[in-house]
Parts: structure tokens; C-alpha cells; sequence
DNA sequence: TGACAACGTTTGTTATAACAACTATTATCC
DNA sequence: GGATAATAGTTGTTATAACAAACGTTGTCA
């Protein structure tokens, strides 16, 4: 039988090997997904980087992080923090200051707006992950997260 | 043990759920993936986006497509297919031309050229795809595609 | 048959991702 | 200790993604 994937794709010719129908369902799914998340962020008015950002400095709350840390730790690693962070401190979600023994380094924190804001979406997105990931039960979930780790070969 | 992912994202707390860590996980997977497939793409100057819109034609050769009908299939849905078209087009990699029935079809089919350049990249390409996810064998190969499937949900 | 809706594509606008060049600060090493 | 490299962040530029409004063509129905 043909997979959701082939009639998503309406794809009427077999996929080149079983590596590239992997890649292009996680690809899809990735995008399905984070579709679904954008939607809510979009009430807070967030793209999914900005949440990112934030969710990456709750983490780190309070000692806060340097610009490249941030970057590194994003799911899609990211280029421009600094622009990034300019748009969130205009909101007031995130402070800066340079770190007093290394005048190299910016220090960002969240700040109370920001750590609201956040708690305001917990609710909502732990939802649409129940609602889009749910249905798999704990099992299938387990293999789905084993299985993805086995994928991921790091880099030499 | 920590996961790979995990350590890739140096999260210090726990995922808030699974269906957290597996989005998550998917998330990452896709973009490290992607990656590897983007630095093949480049040495033939094309876009992820490009390569994917090239691929949906040749497998839609000779008939062509319409705008909608590529920007659909799409592994990410695209919206502005026109000025996508337009560059390929610059390139010579595509053609466009209305449909006769219908004038408001723009029928887009691929060139020779654009089939000569996807034919470059084949090798290539699958060879990236097998580094990447080769080493997981047939069976946990299998076993990601049926998991990835059982998570697509379909709209309703 | 003529107004109106539906459809496919184009265009305008804005925001942001990608890349490289640049500045400022700290570390290294002769 | 001073030139040089390394590091952290900023800025400039270009290309493109996202969104909505507009345009032209075809279908529908009174």
C-alpha cells in the first residue's frame, strides 16, 4: 500500500532507494510538524527561532548566555543571533550586558515578559505535541526516538 | 544515557514530554540531514528548494505541471512558485508556457539542461544520503518509515 | 448573457536567513 | 611587551520566504 508520504508528495514513481524515502519523510515530517507549532507561536506573535531563542535562555535562566552558545544550542543552527536578539530585547523578552571579565562577551538573559510569555504558550504547545505525536503511544514513541537517535551520526 | 540529541542541543533539563523530545528530535534530524544534502547541492548552485522543485518536474516529464500542482507537492509548501520558476527559468532549466485549453494554466516542464543537471547530482546525492543514513540497515530503515508514517497525520 | 464567484498566477511589501567583511577585546608567543 | 592570532559580536549586502492584494481567465447561475 502506498505510504501517506507517497500521496502527500503525489509521488507516482518509487522513491530512488529507502535512504532517500527516509530522508524526504523526515524532511515532511519536520515540516508538518513545525507547522503545526507555528500556528500557536503565532498567537504570541513568535516565529518558531524567536521560541527557540527563548526556550533556550529559560533553560539557562539566570545565568544567561553569550551569542554563540545560543546559536549553537538551536535546533537549526543560526547565523545571525545578534539581529535576532536586537528584535527580542525591542520587546523587552531578553536583557544584554557585557560580561565584566571579558568585554568579548554579551551576556543575555530572559527577562520577567519573557518568561511569561513562555508560560502562557506551555499549555498550547504541549497540546498541539499531543495532538500532532500522541496517537503513537508510549511505544512507538520510545522506537521513534531510539530510532532517530541512531540516525544522527555526529559530527567527525 | 544521554542522547545524541541531547548533547547536540546541550539541554540541561529533561524534555517536557516525549512527544517534546521526539518533535524535537525529528526537528533536528531534519535540519542536520538537509545540511549535508544542501552542501552537494551547492556545487551545482541550486537551492534545497530548487533541487526539490527540478526533482517534482522530471518525475512529471514530459506532461509538466502547473504552478499550484509544483508548489503542492513540495516537501516544504511553497508558496511563491512563480519567482522560484522565474529563476530556473533564467537558468534555462525549465520552460513555461500557457495552456492551451485554459489560459489561465501555465504549463512548466523541464529542459534538457535541467534533466542533465539532476542527472549530475544523482550520484552524489545518494551517496550523501547513504553517509547519512546508511549505516541504520535495512531493518531500522524500515522500521523509520513506518514510525514516520504512523506520525503523519493527515488533514483533515 | 451578464454579474459574480472560483481559480491560477503575478506582483508588492516586509521580514529574515545566509554569507562575508569588519570592529573590538583578549590570548599567545617570540 | 608588542606584533599577531584567536575569539565574540556587529554590520552590510543579497537573496529569498511569507503574506496579502491584485489581475486575468473560466465556470456558474439567475
Amino acid at each position: 500500500m502506498r505510504t501517506k508520504l507517497e500521496r502527500e508528495l503525489k509521488q507516482t514513481k518509487p522513491f530512488a532507494s529507502r535512504e532517500e524515502e527516509v530522508y524526504l519523510g523526515i524532511l515532511f515530517t519536520a515540516e508538518r510538524l513545525s507547522w503545526g507549532v507555528s500556528e500557536v507561536l503565532r498567537q504570541a506573535d513568535l516565529t518558531p527561532t524567536q521560541y527557540n531563542a527563548l526556550r533556550i535562555l529559560r533553560g539557562a535562566h539566570p545565568e544567561g548566555l553569550s551569542c554563540n552558545e545560543i546559536g549553537e544550542r538551536m535546533v537549526t543552527k543560526y547565523t545571525d543571533v545578534t539581529r535576532l536578539m536586537n528584535r527580542l530585547e525591542a520587546r523587552r523578552l531578553i536583557t544584554r550586558e557585557r560580561d565584566e571579565r571579558d568585554q568579548r562577551f554579551l551576556v543575555t538573559r530572559i527577562t520577567k515578559d519573557g518568561l511569561a510569555l513562555l508560560a502562557e504558550l506551555d499549555k498550547p504547545v504541549a497540546e498541539c505535541h499531543r495532538r500532532q505525536l500522541g496517537h503513537l503511544g508510549e511505544r512507538q514513541l520510545a522506537s521513534l526516538r531510539r530510532l532517530l537517535d541512531a540516525a544522527l551520526v555526529l559530527p567527525e
